[in-house]
RNA sequence: GCCGCUAUCGUCUAGUGGUCAGGACAUCAGCUUCUCAAGCUGAGAACACCGGUUCGACUCCGGUUAGCGGCACCA
């Protein structure tokens, strides 16, 4: 494609990403930035962030506050746009009325737009009846050759108009994508369309024209949504005597079923995405691949790499389905390759707002970076995103949340615990339920999690009597995992009943699971954890013989209970 | 309804006239194993359909079908 090869050679390219600011960022609004943020930069050039807010009814600041965050927090940094003046500003178009008044009044005095009277049910209406007959839906052109002095008239009497544009389309509309090839519009299926509410309360195609061609726009890159938008553009800038920029449209994100994606299924905002703990690296590894591909097979892509291997001519034309098992699968790859201490940093947050850690108020605005109003904290109503934490935080003691004990969780310890899952996460904010029990002075589980296979309840309390006899053993210094581990083993084998071995050169030996199965339950009250080695190894001794002796307590006060309601039952 | 876009394993995709149609996620099986993961090994799994062009079509052309997008005084 000629147009493709013209852009690598082409100097000075200016691209723009244009959300609107009436509602939070998604993961589709997040692809296109990402893509035309790629493009930028891959071919130096420069990067816009623009705030399409004419809308002044569902436009919010709070939104507008959310797409600068989550830019931020993606490393998609701007060039231009709010907070970074770049001389072609403002970069929110409720800033620049003025100039919108400017060229609609241009536009009137060159009699290429009319004011256009017709109520909008009336509208509706035509609009009906032109799909019962199976005609294009467009404007009849009604008040187009309205005279001056009937429109006048009009406003005299109070009515209201909108501005329409006198489309004089005599032939094809035609624009080269830069994804998709050549693209043909017929004349007459436009009609004259809408620009305007007033003269200061510019729609869409008309402050999107403006703006483009105000900051210099040369690429435009965005979803396919807009492929229809682009006939009346180009109209548009024909009418004003501007250049039409080269356009990029890329497909859409879908749902499981195809359908577009919506609520139900994967529209999440992408700040939930954060606060579950997903991973700023994995979201955009996973949106890149969605629509686009190297040359060769490699599926890992940091910001960084995608700056210099990304090209549009490798994106594909296509919708792409979303598919949330790829992106945990991913988010789970970052989190196994983060350091420990990095990963630990990252679940600090998460920890602390389950209650499972306590910093105490004073100590947080040296900690934790920005600080969550005292309020807000002590109600626990902040995000994960409140509390990202300052580089310090690897030197911190940090109070554990124990009524009876003044115990002190040191960083190397939470270090330690975490590290023990680093290998099952696959969001930050899972680290909750799997670590609460080193957190906690009492566990609550059912006795029947205790039980392997088939063992009698006296099987099982055997069992733990062994562990508790051979843990007790084991001197301070060598409560280590390796040596718990030889320990622990050696008792499992004598422990269980004899089982034939695949292999004929090994002996048999006991099943290991009679000893190490009621043991592992007893110190984490889950049925899945990692193993009774490392368990033990991080939970010290003196804690891991206080859950043995509490699992055998649990044993007898259930055995009881079975006894007394067999009792009553004997007697009746 | 009208216009436009799209079409390779379940999903994301590689592929540009001659390939055993490749990879990843997911699935299944095996190894490991007290559980859950992770890891390793292996397996199954696709060119929407119909015509045409050609010695030869997943690949080029036409049509059909299906999906998506748009047809606002939203963006």
């Amino acid at each position: 494609m000629d147009s493709l090869t013209d852009v690598k050679t082409e100097k000075g390219i200016r691209t723009r990403f244009a959300p609107s600011p009436t509602g939070f960022l998604q993961l589709g609004n997040i692809r296109t930035a990402l893509f035309t943020y790629l493009f930028a930069r891959k071919n130096q050039g420069v990067f816009i962030l623009r705030i399409e807010d004419t809308d002044k009814e569902r436009s919010k600041p709070e939104y507008e506050k959310d797409i600068l965050e989550t830019m931020k927090w993606l490393g998609l940094n701007w060039d231009e746009g709010p907070e970074v003046d770049g001389g072609f500003g403002p970069y929110r178009q409720s800033e620049k009325l003025d100039v919108y008044e400017k060229y609609l009044r241009q536009l009137l005095e060159e009699n290429k737009v009319f004011y256009c009277f017709c109520p909008e049910e009336e509208l509706e209406i035509q609009r009906q009846y032109q799909l019962s007959q199976g005609q294009p839906m467009i404007y009849s052109g009604k008040c187009r050759d309205l005279s001056p002095a009937a429109a006048q008239e009009n406003f005299r009497q109070g009515k209201k108009a909108i501005i329409r544009l006198k489309n004089n389309q005599g032939e094809k509309t035609v624009f080269d994508d830069l994804i998709r090839g050549r693209i043909e519009f017929e004349p007459g299926l436009i009609g004259d369309f809408s620009i305007a509410k007033g003269l200061r309360e510019p729609l869409y195609n008309f402050s999107c024209v403006i703006d483009d061609f105000d900051m210099k726009i040369t690429h435009v890159v965005r979803g396919e949504d807009h492929v229809s938008n682009t006939p009346k553009q180009i109209l548009l800038q024909q009418a004003l005597g501007f250049p039409t920029p080269k356009y990029a449209h890329l497909s859409m994100i879908l749902a499981p079923d195809r359908s577009k994606l919506s609520k139900r299924h994967g529209a999440v905002p992408v700040r939930e995405y954060r606060e579950e703990g997903y991973l700023a690296e994995a979201l955009i590894n996973f949106l890149v691949l969605l629509g686009w591909h190297p040359e060769d097979e490699r599926e890992i892509f940091s910001l960084k790499s995608l700056l210099k291997e990304f090209s549009l001519e490798r994106v594909q034309k296509s919708g792409a389905v979303f598919n949330q098992l790829r992106l945990d699968w991913l988010n789970g790859f970052y989190l196994r390759n983060l350091s420990l201490e990095s990963l630990t940093e990252k679940c600090l947050p998460y920890l602390i707002k389950a209650g499972l850690i306590k910093v105490s108020a004073e100590s947080i605005p040296a900690q934790l970076i920005p600080v969550p109003t005292e309020e807000k904290w002590r109600e626990q109503k902040y995000e994960i995103s409140e509390l990202s934490l300052s580089k310090k935080v690897s030197e911190l003691s940090l109070p554990k949340k124990v009524e009876e004990s003044q115990e002190i969780v040191e960083f190397d310890y939470l270090t330690r615990v975490v590290g023990l899952y680093q290998q099952r996460l696959k969001k930050l904010s899972e680290i909750v339920e799997l670590t609460d029990f080193f957190f906690k002075d009492k566990i609550v589980y059912s006795f029947e999690l205790l039980r392997w296979k088939e063992m009698k309840d006296k099987e099982i309390k055997e069992s733990l009597s062994v562990a508790e006899k051979t843990l007790e053993k084991v001197k301070t210094e060598d409560w280590q995992k390796q040596n718990l581990e030889t320990v622990l083993l050696a008792a499992a084998e004598k422990t269980g009943p004899k089982v034939q071995q695949a292999d004929f050169r090994v002996k048999d030996r006991g099943d290991r699971g009679y000893l190490l199965w009621p043991l592992r339950v007893a110190l984490s009250g889950k049925k899945a954890s990692a193993s009774p080695f490392e368990i033990t190894e991080v939970l010290g001794q003196e804690k891991t013989l206080k859950r043995i002796k509490q699992a055998k307590m649990l044993l007898e006060k259930n055995n009881k209970t079975l006894f007394s309601c067999f009792a009553r039952s004997n007697k009746s």
